[in-house]
DNA sequence: GAAATTGTCGGGAACGATTGCGTAAAAAAA
DNA sequence: TTTTTTTACGCAATCGTTCCCGACAATTTC
């Protein structure tokens, strides 16, 4: 079934004119007198006429539409990023098409090869967990192709990225858990082929040096895909507390580590934070309505996605290829509550 | 900044051929040598010739790409369906643009309208709370356009429709709280406008006269927003709340109507469920981390999501107009947790 | 009154790819 | 050898739009 709409073929059939005249006409040209616009103008309207983006964009070599993959959209912090940058690209005329990657190389890689095949004019993109070649990207960048990374960036590849004081979220994190009394600090760490992983690490460790507690080896566990699966988040808890010395803290280093973190205590009955207490990276806008609620780290995601387009619309729009890149590095909030709370 | 892609013609120079051979070739046609084919199809690889989708979908007057608006991807509900609905567009070769309505119509329609004028083959939409006026749907629709609604479908519209039982998701879920011996169930309804709000209303309200309960008309609170501001849930549950026989028990019927639910419990310290028990239609996946855990309607979203765009994709593809046009209505699961139970 | 200017408009190429049709050369049939 | 067939390719139109030119008329200038 095909849906055919109207061109300015038949707009100029129907009045008698050029096609020329009538896109002149459409496009307010001065050349054409204004009896002929009004013409044209009051038969476009009442045929509901309406220009075909495609021919433009062949013509324009642009499509006026950006990409943009993140591992899962089912995640507050992406959904939410992803709620800025449609903000800012639709306000500038632009489309934006979303890709999951579902934290797999193979899927991002097929995403990116049918988004940049799709002719689209930019990408914004959050490597996927899994993702530890990147010459998929790189040759896309450096064939001249706008990319903006947001959150999760790649160290190698040189463009404008927009990321998060990782570093002092996680030590800010760990900080309050050590000024509130607990002693045994454990890392549960996202996947270790991310930069914003090991930011995080470097934050976490920080804190416990600078507060004079001892860097433990095995209060680190990694989940190779960020917490998406439950299963990976149980192996690294269970490793943990099977310690002689298990942890009395957790920081939980992203969104779904932290979710199935709770998970996982509920399921063993370990009370929060009687047992263990709990922070972690999130931006879940239920974390106050859990039992108990939840401290977290939240990121300014809406905030993180707005400036990351307009970096990308920039790029796309300027009439020579940029070099002077941009690295945004924003705050991170910590909200305290219940979860990371000392009782008596 | 330009992204200079490769074009046949550039091929064509190279090896000193015609367009058309080198389009022949490509597409492997018997009427091209051996010896060209591997020549052409050697140096396309070498240079990394990619189709121009654009031009293509020029010449077939089809974009091979499919519009979704939703009120909000920061739901799970529909970010759950729209993974469905990528599932299957993506593995039929076929893009998705998603749009969001905010539950606003002005929002709607100017979505609808930017997605049109984009040359989407089709639409799937969900309407927002607000719509009253289908009009700008049912213009579309009357020219041939293929649309799909699911979930919040709109009667006087004639086309393929997957929702799922409202009615009597609502009434097992109330049905449910007087098994469990509530005897003052309250209704938060989302936006009277909506098709499953009466649906849902209609259930709640027969289970309540089928098992001999009196239906009390203020038990049931309309949010024009679907719950997405606090402040009407406020104002709906305070006005409920207010009663000289206050509800025992209430049925929220979305998403963000049960959330907001709990968030307005949880401010006025009353206890759930020993002071008021509480169904939600949600598809939250850590309704089982909540305080206390809660009890859900569930939506088979994915699914939902996965026919909704089969169903469209069929009519985009379909040679005639379709005029038989299904109306698929999918089963709920109640997942019965303590936020319902019944405590001595 | 002839020349220059201005106002309006149409023809046609271009964007990238496909495809019906035409045709040269080579191969096969007569 | 001549005619027919096959092979292998090129030309040009097409999709919808824009825009560079060219052109004709009316108007202005000298």
């Amino acid at each position: 079934m095909k849906f055919e709409a109207v061109t300015i073929k038949d707009i100029a059939i129907a009045l008698g004119l050029s096609t020329s005249t009538v896109s002149r006409a459409l496009r307010d040209s001065y050349e054409i007198s204004p009896a002929t616009k009004k013409n044209v103008l009051e038969y476009a309207e009442k045929i509901n006429y309406r220009p075909n983006p495609i021919a433009l964009s062949l013509k324009e070599k642009r499509s006026h539409s950006i990409g943009v993959i993140v591992c899962e959209i089912a995640n507050s912090f992406f959904s939410q990023a992803i709620n800025g940058i449609e903000s800012i690209a639709y306000s500038k005329g632009y489309n934006v098409i979303i890709s999951q990657s579902h934290e797999s190389y193979d899927r991002e890689v097929i995403d990116l090869n049918y988004l940049a095949s799709r002719s689209i004019d930019g990408l914004l993109i959050s490597v996927s967990a899994e993702t530890e070649n990147f010459s998929h990207l790189q040759s896309l960048h450096d064939r001249g192709f706008p990319i903006v990374f947001f959150d999760r960036a790649v160290e190698s590849i040189h463009t404008h990225k927009v990321i998060v004081d990782n570093n002092k979220g996680a030590f800010d994190a760990t900080e309050h858990l050590i000024k509130n009394g607990f002693q045994r600090i454990a890392n549960l760490a996202g996947s270790p082929h991310l930069s914003i992983t090991k930011d995080r690490i470097m934050g976490y460790r920080n804190a416990i040096e600078t507060n004079g507690l001892h860097y433990e080896e095995a209060y680190t566990q990694y989940c190779l895909h960020g917490g998406m699966v439950y299963e990976e988040v149980e192996k690294a808890l269970d490793a943990m507390m099977a310690l002689s010395n298990k942890p009395d803290a957790i920081v939980a280093s992203a969104d779904k580590l932290t979710t199935n973190c709770i998970r996982y205590f509920k399921s063993k009955n370990i009370r929060v934070p009687e047992d263990v207490a709990l922070i972690g990276f999130s931006n879940l806008d239920i974390a106050d309505l859990l039992l108990p609620s939840l401290s977290v780290v939240r990121q300014p995601a809406f905030a993180m996605g707005q400036i990351a387009t307009e970096l990308l619309l920039k790029m796309i729009e300027s009439k020579r290829a940029v070099s002077d890149f941009e690295n945004r590095v924003l705050p991170l909030e910590i909200m305290v509550r219940e979860s990371s709370s000392k009782l008596k």
